[in-house]
DNA sequence: ACCTATTGATAACA
DNA sequence: TTGTTATCAATAGGT
């Protein structure tokens, strides 16, 4: 259109294309108006020249930072809106004081208060000290607690299991001796074992028949690693430390 | 342009205002990228259908995000990259851990740390609560210091002026008694107190002339409310608590 | 989608 | 930059 028709290649003449790109801004703007009125589109149009300044065309009842916002959330880009950026500065002022605070709590910085401040600041501190106090102790006496229930249960089990062991060991002592004696004096003898055993049990078998050492009854030794594997499943209290 | 001329309103007619839509955005592509390329401008074009379909062109060579984000520092808006972003989160992060130490500073929360952790707490509360006691002693010794320095100050000025009233006390005697005496003894009598004055010119000057009340002497007050205008200038303590 | 009469945009010139 | 105008491009309405 024109008085003859021209290439759509970058126009060298630096004035000609100045006038170009004011005529052809103009109609661009014209028509982007027009769709917009006509199709009730919503357009934002943004134009850099070659020198850099800044042309910009959007509907009525709207901007382009408006138009940009729904472009990046269409895009599901970012959408970091001027309040986003307020609440950036208010969460770094936010850091900024509570750095201020434990500084003032770790003490230092002290020379920024005043003697009310300071007697503030002690009240907080060893209110904080005592509960630090108190919680250390109650988890102190879970930590007692928790052993002591554990020292029962294991002594419990300990009993049992040399229990077991007797029980054992008599009925090997009583194999042995079958094999030496008649049939009636075992028989006799097993008699007799019967009676006297009622209140001596243990020290009557252990003089025939030594235990081997892996069974040989034990008391329960706080220090010893392994004391877990008798008890039910307690979790290891030193994981509460 | 077109069989007949059209008004530039909303066109009513849904498919007509489709049909519209499509070609004229098309024309408004082409015409767009033609500006682009004759004039070397770089242009950003976003269209929404008025059914929120997005359309949208700029230069080869060129992009929305970086059109916009050329448009918001050609209009000083926020700049906020993907840095700005984590940037942001990171601060977000640091404020929180601070908000726990905090927290634990101030005894609250404390059933989240172990033994250790209470004791390494109480450690440096008790270190702190030191700090402050030792800050609030100096303080409180400056404070005395200051009183010290102003009531010595005060003493003198005190007696100054007192030895000055004293002075016009003794001239208004003189004066008095002058009214009833000789003119030779009046000024014998003043030959006397020009040799006295020599070493205090002041109290000749206020022979004169009474002092006004606000130089009338006094004494330091010690339960005077404001005593911390005698101190430096020091911060709000409470904002810090 | 395509066609085309008609209007609109604009290149060249002033 | 603005105005004029001959000329070409875009498109409204119809198919």
């Amino acid at each position: 259109m024109g008085r003859g028709k021209i290439a759509i290649t970058r126009i060298e003449n630096r004035t000609a294309r100045q006038v170009t790109f004011s005529k052809r801004r103009g109609g661009l703007f014209k028509k982007t108006h027009e769709l917009s009125v006509l199709c009730d589109a919503e357009i934002g149009l943004i134009i850099f020249s070659s020198n850099g300044k800044l042309y910009e065309f959007c509907n009525e009842s709207s901007s382009i930072p408006h138009i940009i916002r729904r472009y990046e959330i269409s895009k599901g880009m970012r959408v970091l809106e001027s309040n986003d950026w307020k609440e950036s500065k208010r969460i770094r002022k936010e850091t900024d004081d509570l750095q201020l605070s434990v500084r003032c709590y770790k003490g230092e910085n002290l020379s920024s208060l005043h003697h009310e401040g300071l007697v503030e600041l002690e009240k907080q501190l060893e209110c904080s000290v005592n509960k630090v106090r108190a919680q250390k102790l109650e988890l102190l006496q879970q930590q007692v607690d928790n052993l002591r229930r554990k020292e029962k249960m294991l002594e419990e089990e300990n009993q049992q299991i040399q229990y077991h062991l007797h029980h054992v060991a008599m009925l090997e002592q009583q194999q042995a001796a079958a094999a030496m004696v008649k049939p009636m004096e075992q028989q006799r003898m097993l008699e007799q074992f019967q009676f006297s055993d009622e209140d001596q049990p243990i020290s009557s078998l252990l003089q025939l028949a030594p235990l081997p050492p892996q069974f040989q009854p034990y008391r329960v030794q706080p220090t010893q690693p392994n004391l877990q594997d008798f008890s039910l499943s307690i979790p290891d209290p030193s994981n509460y430390i």
